[in-house]
DNA sequence: CGAGTTCTGGAACGACTGTACCGTAACCCG
DNA sequence: CGGGTTACGGTACAGTCGTTCCAGAACTCG
């Protein structure tokens, strides 16, 4: 599957992950159920028979799709750890994810958030995956706080676990105020007197 | 439409209200593309044809329901004004949030906030209530604050504005995160704490 | 160059969607 | 009691859904 066939006769005229961005796009703006396969092939310039022969159907499309997002978005959370202030590293962490959650253009909101709540029914797959993304940004918000209590960049008043939960609280929030239609400018306010609540004074 | 019609000729089998009531667990948890008119006739108990006589179509009944939940949501805000303690009050808000949000059975997270962030597109107007429900709720929380303060209740080293907005996005994310799987226990932490950090130490 | 394999475009499928129509039953008013 | 009006249960209807199939095109390998 993942390896390419032993005899590629045909090669494909499309590239893979330009096509998983341009499907994000539209399971992102209209969510699972709301967007059709026609909507797919529209925005994706395939043919079906190219999309279902690449990808299968379209639940399976949705979970490569869903992949490709937690990829891109986990892959900038990991990065944030090597940043040697902690206070900067929350700073970096909300600004990217007002900027990624509010963008200029394109769909608003986090697409992983959409998707592990829109139904209860047939996508308790990925509200699976969006507890894990919760549990693992709580666990890395925990240890930016203990860190930087000990560097004393930090109040050290606050419990770093009741403090990461908080905050995680706060990113599902700003993602759903993004997707409300606050402004970026709205939401660097909050995210940034959130922050300074933090900080050692 | 409102008012009965002149010449009632055979009585309604059914109260409104509970139609209603079960149209809205449905919409709830499966959201309104997933949901089906014959789920909705399903959980019901209605004919299609009284469905569609009482209500119009399906998008038309969507709306009642949403108008449904916010009359009732809408509502237990508005008598947090009338408790005297400002803590109280906010925990009271928090509180009915938390329960509302994640019940013992039934469907999690707020319906608002679902129904007007699941799709960009048709449900336009369901974004426009949440919009306009987020509003009211940050004035609200504002005025809540500011007579804190000025009762000695709360911190005064805090804006009232720039709190009200963090509080809101704070309701987003609590409701969010029912509806993610997190626990009621884990969830009144959460509240709690940041409530904590209002109250004057 | 020819056999084999894969990809592409388009048409076609059954299933299900939301909606409209029907005859019949139940009730109010005169 | 009987005409008028409304609600009920079930059926039927277009349209769209996701999916599949097929013939031809494009490439690799012998």
């Amino acid at each position: 599957m993942l390896a390419p066939a032993a005899k590629m006769a045909r090669p494909r005229e499309f590239d893979e992950t330009e096509v998983l961005d341009k499907a994000l796009d539209v399971f992102w703006s209209k969510g699972y159920e709301a967007a059709s396969v026609q909507d797919l092939v529209d925005a994706t310039g395939l043919g079906r028979a190219s999309l279902y022969g690449a990808f299968g159907d379209k639940e399976q499309l949705f979970k490569r799709v869903l992949g490709h997002y937690i990829e891109r978005v986990g892959g900038a959370l990991a990065e944030l750890e090597a940043e040697p202030s902690t206070v900067r590293a929350l700073e970096r962490l909300f600004g990217a994810w007002v900027s990624t959650t509010c963008p200029k253009s394109g769909p608003r909101g986090c697409f992983l958030v959409l998707s592990g709540t829109s139904c209860e029914g047939r996508e308790a797959w990925a509200r699976g995956l969006l507890e894990q993304s919760m549990k693992q940004t709580e666990a890395l918000l925990e240890r930016l706080l203990r860190r930087g209590q000990e560097a004393g960049e930090l109040r050290v008043d606050r419990d770093p676990a009741a403090t990461a939960r908080i905050l995680v609280v706060m990113l599902q929030g700003v993602a759903t105020a993004a997707r409300a239609g606050w402004s970026r400018e709205k939401l660097k306010s909050v995210t940034g007197d959130v922050l300074s609540n933090l900080a050692r004074p």
